[in-house]
DNA sequence: GTCTATAAGAGGATAGAC
DNA sequence: GTCTATCCTCTTATAGAC
């Protein structure tokens, strides 16, 4: 019981931070969405600092889970394993489920560098892409002119691009035509490429 | 006397803006910086929401302003003076004077789409940029499978691009350097290009 | 136009009964 | 563990004297 109402509980935040961001998320929107009093949902989570680091666990975990899926699939060049996952955190972005904090609150920044379980993952999941982007660099599909970190945070910031969410406000195209611009326009670039 | 006061208004807004970003900026904070009271700014600014168009209303004329010098450099190709353009983005961004407001905010955006002074400048500089992008496309420079509002959108999303932010914070680069990476990946993609 | 003082309300967190 | 009721602080905005 007490799983299933916390599962509830990040449900709504996880949602409510895609939709609103930290700042603007209360905590007594929180309450309502998941149908309970707030003094309640303070016995599950002890601020709101962690009901966020709460959210960023679970989306971290799903994004384990899928790196995973693509670390199993031989067939797979290390490039093709970054495009698939830039790829998946577009759809999760599109899909309302990608919860954005600000890098600029310094409050929450330090209640995350405690959090040992958001870090743990954090670095899991860096370091997996980190091999990912050493192996395409070595093998000269990715610019090995630029250092490994750069592409590491250009991929964790374009999870949170808000192209994307612009683009899909105007309303004339699919999620998938979307996706497939940013994609591109991350991998390939604006300049158009030499024919061949 | 007014026109002095209200630009030291602006100058703290935009500061303040870069800084921590429009939700944790408080009005009190502005009136400290400036050295007034919080009434005697409601004097000059009806409210929080029009401190911020005005701050963006700066940093547009600055980038309206810096257009111009583009435009009547004849030296200059489509796609350079885009080059430009972004790299100036950046350099205003490292230098702490980029107002980065938050995407999310509705009565935030509100109340810029009723600010005509905003909007018409936020035009102004749209056309002009889009009026580059189509002809470097044109001139096959841009990747014309790309549709302009992609490229356009990317560009002002790489202005406040966290990615610059992160890497200075790691303190291990110059801010030139960082400007130099950010605008090569955005341009020219991570994928390695083949050589030639 | 500047100030001091304060209204009005939002929001994070807690007390204490059940 | 859930609730109602409340505390306390912060923040936007305004009143009213000078």
């Amino acid at each position: 019981m007490l799983r299933v109402r916390e599962d509830a509980i990040v449900t709504a935040v996880n949602r409510l931070l895609a939709e609103k961001g930290y700042d603007l998320m209360t905590v007594d929107e929180v309450a309502a969405e998941v149908g309970i009093a707030k003094a309640s949902l303070y016995k599950h989570f002890s601020s709101k600092e962690a009901l966020a680091g709460a959210a960023m666990i679970r989306v971290l975990d799903r994004a384990l889970a899928h790196t995973d899926g693509l670390e199993r699939d031989a067939t797979l060049t290390p490039l093709a394993r970054l495009h698939a996952t830039a790829r998946w955190t577009m759809q999760v972005q599109l899909a309302g489920e990608m919860p954005s904090l600000p890098a600029q609150n310094s409050a929450l920044r330090t209640a995350l560098s405690a959090n040992r379980d958001y870090l743990d993952r954090l670095f899991a999941l860096s370091d997996r892409l980190g091999a990912w982007i050493e192996a395409a660099q070595d093998s000269g599909a990715l610019d090995a002119t630029l250092p490994a970190e750069v592409v590491l945070y250009t991929l964790f910031a374009r999870a949170c691009d808000p192209v994307l969410g612009v683009l899909k406000a105007g309303g004339q195209h699919t999620d998938e035509q979307i996706i497939d611009w940013v994609l591109r326009s991350c991998f390939r670039g604006l300049e158009a490429r030499p024919p061949g």
